[in-house]
DNA sequence: CTTTAATATACTCCACTCGGAATATTCTTG
DNA sequence: CAAGAATATTCCGAGTGGAGTATATTAAAG
């Protein structure tokens, strides 16, 4: 996972703009009507979208017509799957985690001989 | 989903923490070492991602150990479900909003098809 | 009680980001 | 070509966040 991705999601403009985009694909001026934003604004948010690969525009007239990369999001779901154990499976791993300090007790844990 | 946990995963070093603790609890010392982190950075970061929940910490002698909590990690994954139909289904819909743009605007016309 | 290890906090500095407003660019049409 | 619509860019100021350094806290050990 790159972080990029995250920071370009991160912004909540940005996340709404994405979560509108889901729906289907939008002009500059109809992301900025509905999420109430200036249109410099909204055209500044989806200048980083794009640049974080997120999003593609295509222009048609003098109007550019957002909508969502697929990529971005599979790569977050494969991200997402190396964690999965973490509720799928019990994966507390806490205890295991206290007994090893157990065992390395008098001597100093940071660097195990 | 909030852009609380995805302001704190998108941070490099905070990044690499959760991918370090995927593999189970840590102290600040380790995880300050293995990631070449400074201890007030290691602790700071930790911290963040503590307050975000995406780890909790619990005190044994003078360490904390911390590990992740899957709570997170499962909002995520349902958010990203909600996207899933971009690469699953093929789900463009640029040619419908094409056409949409065609039948309205009768003030700005376009050449038609 | 003093020392030492592990961790947390405070403070400063600097870079980066966001919003607002103005302006520039691009495209279409008359 | 001029005018107007849609979008992009620039400049500014305020706020935020992270690194570095020093210091505070907590607990164990001598």
């Amino acid at each position: 996972m790159n972080a990029a991705t995250l920071t370009a999601l991160a912004e909540p403009n940005r996340l709404h703009i994405v979560e509108l985009l889901r729906t289907g694909p939008l002009t500059v001026g109809e992301v900025g009507d509905r999420l109430h934003l200036r249109q410099p604004q909204a055209s500044k948010h989806l200048r980083v979208l794009n640049e974080a690969g997120i999003v593609e525009a295509k222009a048609v007239a003098n109007r550019r017509i957002y909508k969502l990369r697929p990529e971005p999001f599979r790569e977050l779901d494969e991200w997402l799957d190396s964690f999965r154990r973490l509720w799928e499976e019990r994966f507390d791993r806490l205890d295991d985690y206290l007994q090893t300090l157990q065992n390395r007790g008098s001597d100093t844990p940071k660097k195990p001989k």
